[in-house]
RNA sequence: GGCGUCGUACCCAAGUGGUCUAAGGGAGCAGUUUGCAAAACUGUCAUUCAUCGGUUCGAAUCCGAUCGACGCCUCCA
């Protein structure tokens, strides 16, 4: 199977073939615990989460790793204004961090390493890059990355460090450095960093934000790895920083390949009445959007493109989803045992694996879907037919986890449906249509279907 | 100032030199089905790919210009 993704390191696709044969090694830079994590921030983690679904179908032995920041100047400031300690506010968010993953059906990382527990590894790496040359240290007690010491700095970003523009922020950092562009591996404490500091051979401080990746992603994946994630907002300065550090520090090759989800952007009005502009899982619930929905909508374009969120994107997709699992119900009372796959399975993989074209499997999953769908209707569809329908859309789902369980339906809901369906046998309609506006009203639908009736929730 | 991305039907969105008179989803329209309603299913729906030039036997796909949208340039997924 020819496996090809593109690498934001050489701005090119490229055939993927892991370090160790049989196993993937991938680290995702995760969240920073100040605040609920919203859906853009999701956008990407479910990318990573479809990359890893896909390795793992394919039959890779997936090793991941995400990263917790939970210290830096967003999480001291949140634990400052709101007067706790920084371990309150970053337990809170990490919580909640886990309970949006599980909503939106995201597999766990394997390793959730946060930051906090490993300054001392951070403390060598750095001193490592002082020693190598690669780092110095200032007056007041902190230390800096000399980007002049790393002759790749910029590869990554493709930035040509003369045309760079001298920002405001960059001129108005009150460190003194030898560059504009040195980055700090270790930042002296200041007053508003209140108790939150570690002692170092530097001083009382804390690390700078990119030391905990090249310290964690090596620490449990090895020096050398296959593959690292994040948004393309990350390209510059995290990940360019981090190639800094690592490589420099290690001597390593570092990463094979770079991949970089494109940005969620806010397009509807209506969904942003407040400013801000963003909203969580438990808001998009909330306002009725099913987890399915959520997948599918972030997955209907790809992830290197744009994707403009919108309260019309994921009604779109609501329907996507209702007319798969229409499908997969039909199939499930019709099919019997067996394990063959149609051809379309192999379309469906091959598209996924190259650079994860969800969108296009999407095509060929729909292709499939009124393929039998018109079999259906003409009573042609065999008993083994539709098993290797269910059995596609298992194995899809395994990727894109869009079939809905079985909705638990409440007792007091089932009676009432039970109770309509015997006042339409006795052709009682005037009785029906009103336990219909009952159940309406309770927010349930019933649908009479040739086969029977089904129940769903508005 | 530097680097980079994008512009495909009413909406979303694949396609990046020939199989494109452009996949798929939604909406619309037509039909099948139905106690009613709804749902479901089927069919239909871009000779055209921001605009203008160029390269080529051949371009939505390559090159140039123009217009428009956007991202990054130190802590934002």
């Amino acid at each position: 199977m020819n496996i090809k993704f593109y690498n934001t390191l050489t701005r090119q696709k490229e055939n993927f073939n892991p370090i160790k044969s049989g196993e993937v090694s991938i680290y995702t830079c995760g969240p920073t615990v100040y605040d609920r994590s919203h859906i853009g921030n999701f956008r990407t983690f479910l990318f990573e989460d479809i990359l890893k679904r896909i390795l793992q179908l394919v039959g890779y032995k997936v090793k991941h790793v995400m990263n917790i920041t939970d210290v830096d100047d967003k999480t001291i400031k949140k634990a400052n204004d709101e007067s706790k300690t920084l371990a309150e506010i970053t337990s809170k968010y990490t919580a909640e961090f886990m309970e949006d993953l599980a909503m939106l059906k995201i597999l766990p990382a394997d390793e959730f390493p946060v930051a906090t527990n490993h300054i001392q590894e951070m403390i060598v790496m750095i001193s490592t890059l002082i020693k190598n040359g690669n780092a110095y240290t200032t007056d007041n007690g902190s230390v800096f990355f000399s980007i002049e010491s790393y002759k790749d700095y910029g590869k990554l970003a493709q930035l040509d460090l003369k045309g760079l523009k001298q920002t405001e922020r960059v001129s108005s950092d009150e460190y003194t450095k030898d560059h504009p562009q040195d980055f700090a591996l270790w930042k002296a404490w200041k007053e508003e960093d209140g108790d939150v500091s570690w002692d170092s051979p530097w001083g009382k401080g804390r690390p700078g934000w990119h030391m905990e990746c090249s310290v964690m992603s090596t620490q449990y994946l090895g020096n050398h790895f296959d593959i690292h994630c994040g948004g393309v907002d990350n390209i510059f300065p995290h990940h360019e920083n981090e190639i800094a550090q690592s490589c420099a520090a290690l001597n390593t090759q570092f990463v094979n390949i770079w991949m970089h989800s494109e940005h969620l952007i806010m397009a509807d009005e209506k969904m942003s009445k407040s400013l801000g502009n963003i909203k969580t899982i438990p808001e998009l619930l909330a306002d009725g959007h099913s987890n399915e929905s959520l997948r599918f909508a972030l997955i209907s374009s790809h992830y290197r493109s744009k994707l403009a969120f919108s309260n019309n994107k994921l009604e779109d997709a609501k329907k996507s989803v209702h007319r798969i699992n229409e499908l997969y119900h039909k199939l499930q009372k019709i099919a019997d045992a067996g394990n063959t796959m149609p051809d379309e399975f192999d379309q469906f993989i091959e598209i996924l694996v190259d650079d994860l074209n969800t969108p296009k499997a999407l095509g060929v999953l729909f292709n499939y879907v009124r393929k039998l769908n018109r079999k259906i209707d003409n009573d042609k569809l065999s008993k083994k037919e539709a098993s290797i329908g269910l059995n596609f859309l298992n194995k899809a789902d395994i990727i894109l986890s869009i079939l809905k369980k079985q909705d638990d339906i409440p007792e007091n809901i089932v009676q009432l449906v039970t109770q309509r369906e015997s006042a339409r046998k006795e052709k009682n309609w005037k009785l029906s249509d009103d336990l219909r506006e009952e159940l309406k009203k309770k927010g349930w639908i019933v649908e009479d279907l040739p086969d029977g009736t089904k129940c769903y929730p508005l």
